[in-house]
RNA sequence: CGGGGCGUAGCGCAGCCCGGUUAGCGCACCUGCCUUGGGAGCAGGGGGUCGGUGGUUCAAAUCCACUCGCCCCGACCA
């Protein structure tokens, strides 16, 4: 491809709303350009990036015996009722009418529609296992899209739906997909982690993330060095580090107008690890008194799981039930139900006094207090790992893809169901498996990049190998790289040459930023000696080799490189 | 949805607090000359509903009200 007939728009500056590093360089070298807030317009370059990994998305699905189908994206609202989702998500959800007034919505996913058309076609046990996949536009209505195209309102996703007769036959094909999508990240150059996950909404009991480590990701995930324990917090377990036992006496100290652990414990100069933090929530049984230990955080989503949805108490509630105000609550003495984190099993603490102004020191599990025991802290650097005890590490990260055992969740509600062998009608066995291209590409140049600019791994760059000519209107300079350009695509290589008149400052500039791993670059200078340079974009190494071996050397060292 | 910030030429910004000729700078763009190994130089030039609406005023980019858009933090995130 030429330069020339190509629309690669570049910008000096960055446009002043992008932030992350990879939204920054799309959009300066070109790749992409924002319509309005979470939609884009993927350019010519960026457009090729896409397609490149969507090619090895194909490729390793269709390896693995998924085969490609197509969907509407615009859906008929019974089917989303049919699984209650219709109600469960709000605004996420783009809704609309058509001209007879029936209610539609866009498709944020094809959990629906995938088994609508299973529970329709598929009779016999005979017809399963089948996996079915697609590369397609979703669309949801995002809270707060962000970060260029890591979190947009419309955007392409690889999603695939496993349908099985049995438990192992979706575990089987759970792991096939786990085994491809290790491929396929791996093929496209990326650093990641698989990591146990929150089915949340989707339900089923097993998930996955993909995770690509980058400081511009939305999730924070723990990993272990030692034993390989990774998960995303969402559900990470870990054990904070027990503190050395006090050994107070059980006795009040005067704390006037202390309320928080961080007031008290700057206070009475005690580090917030040996303070218990009681905190008083209202669940639908009920108020629960909840403690965890200073340093925690109390995660949400695992005591939700314990006792249903909650919201802490108002200020009159903590009063009413417990006769004191907030901040001088201890767990000593009452009724309710109490749950505390393991962490608070053993070492002696201090905690509200339950009585104003005053807090006790000398706490006692067992002693002075008797709950249930649970894990409800969110796991944080310097905690331990549950598998092996050795210190975790907390790491951001970027989800690229995730998998999830449905189960019968939506083959129930649609009524996907199959004759097996014994004559039993049953329903069907699903999973669902999705991957972001755009953010694949995202996460490549957030770990591939330096202060010129993008760095593409091989696999998914816009082009193989840029061709430089620095003065166009030289006849040798252009013989050249014309047949250099020739050779190499003959070769099976996607070439760009930069056919502009313009000064060198600007080519290497524009193709350092741009990002395609090797350059080949033609000045006058060299070539009077018959050489040209060959140059790692990647490294910036440059090497002079001579003009006869110019296309063997070229393919070799692009071969060397990844 | 809560909190914060920003809207002035394609991009980056100044001007606004303290209202007053023709709204300015750098880059980009066009023409010519010149130059050609890391975003050159000189000369000339084009490009603006100052996000929008309403108000205050003799006079509004500037003050006030409302509104729209974009970004960031949080909540949310099949």
């Amino acid at each position: 491809m030429r330069f020339s007939n190509l629309f690669i728009p570049t910008m000096r500056e960055v446009p002043s709303e992008a932030e992350v590093v990879s939204h920054r360089l799309m959009l300066r070298a070109g790749y992409v350009r924002q319509l309005a807030s979470g939609l884009y317009i993927f350019l010519p370059l960026g457009w090729r990036v896409l397609n490149r990994i969507n090619k090895i998305l194909k490729e390793e699905m269709e390896a693995m015996g998924a085969q490609e189908i197509s969907m509407p994206i615009l859906h008929p609202s019974e089917i989303w009722q049919q699984t209650g989702r219709w109600y469960e998500i709000k605004d996420e959800m783009f809704r609309l009418k058509d001209r007879t007034g029936r209610d539609m919505c866009l498709g944020m996913t094809h959990e629906e529609i995938m088994t609508w058309l299973a529970a329709k076609e598929i009779r016999s046990y005979r017809q399963l296992p089948q996996i079915w996949y697609q590369i397609q536009t979703k669309l949801r209505d995002e809270a707060r899209p962000k970060s260029g195209i890591l979190r947009t309102r419309e955007f392409i996703m690889k999603d695939s739906y496993s349908f099985d007769i049995d438990e192992q036959g979706l575990e089987k094909n759970y792991k096939l997909h786990a085994d491809t999508y290790h491929k396929i990240f791996k093929r496209c150059g990326l650093n990641f982690y698989q990591v146990e996950s929150d089915p949340g909404m989707m339900g089923g009991a097993t998930a996955h993330e993909f995770m690509a480590p980058s400081p511009a990701g939305e999730d924070d995930i723990v990993l272990c060095n030692k034993c390989g324990y990774v998960a995303n917090v969402e559900v990470a377990r870990s054990v904070s580090q027990a503190t050395k036992d006090a050994g107070w006496e059980y006795e009040e100290v005067h704390t006037p107008q202390k309320r928080t652990v961080k007031e008290v414990s700057e206070f009475l100069g005690i580090e917030s690890a040996y303070f218990i933090k009681s905190l008083l929530l209202m669940a639908a049984e009920g108020p629960v008194f909840v403690l965890i230990r200073g340093d925690q955080e109390l995660h949400e989503k695992k005591l939700s799981k314990i006792i249903g949805p909650f919201r802490t108490a108002l200020k009159e509630e903590v009063l009413s039930l417990l006769g004191v105000s907030a901040g001088f609550i201890g767990p000593m003495g009452h009724k309710l139900r109490i749950l505390a984190d393991h962490a608070l099993k053993e070492g002696t603490y201090i905690s509200g006094a339950n009585k104003i102004d005053f807090h006790t020191k000398g706490i006692k599990a067992r002693v002075h207090f008797n709950p249930e025991w649970h894990d409800l802290h969110t796991a944080k650097k310097g905690d331990l790992c549950p598998e092996c005890n050795a210190l975790i590490n907390i790491e951001k990260c970027i989800e690229i893809g995730n998998i999830f055992k449905l189960g019968t969740k939506y083959s129930l509600p649609l009524n996907a169901v199959f004759l097996d062998r014994d004559g039993q009608e049953k329903p069907m066995i699903m999973g669902s498996y999705g991957i972001g291209p755009a953010r694949i590409a995202a996460a490549a140049i957030e770990q591939n990049y330096d202060n010129d600019g993008i760095i593409w791994p091989k696999s998914i760059a816009p082009f193989d190998i840029e061709i430089i000519p620095l003065n166009i209107n030289d006849k040798k300079t252009i013989d050249i790289s014309t047949s250099l350009y020739e050779m190499l695509s003959a070769n099976g290589l996607d070439v760009l040459i930069d056919d502009r008149d313009e000064r060198p400052g600007v080519k290497f500039k524009d193709s350092d930023l741009i990002g395609v791993p090797l350059h080949v670059i033609l000045g006058e200078k060299a070539l009077k000696d018959d050489m040209v340079e060959i140059k790692v974009r990647r490294t910036k190494e440059t090497k002079r080799v001579p003009v006869f071996d110019i296309v063997k050397k070229t393919i070799e060292i692009f071969n060397a490189i990844y």
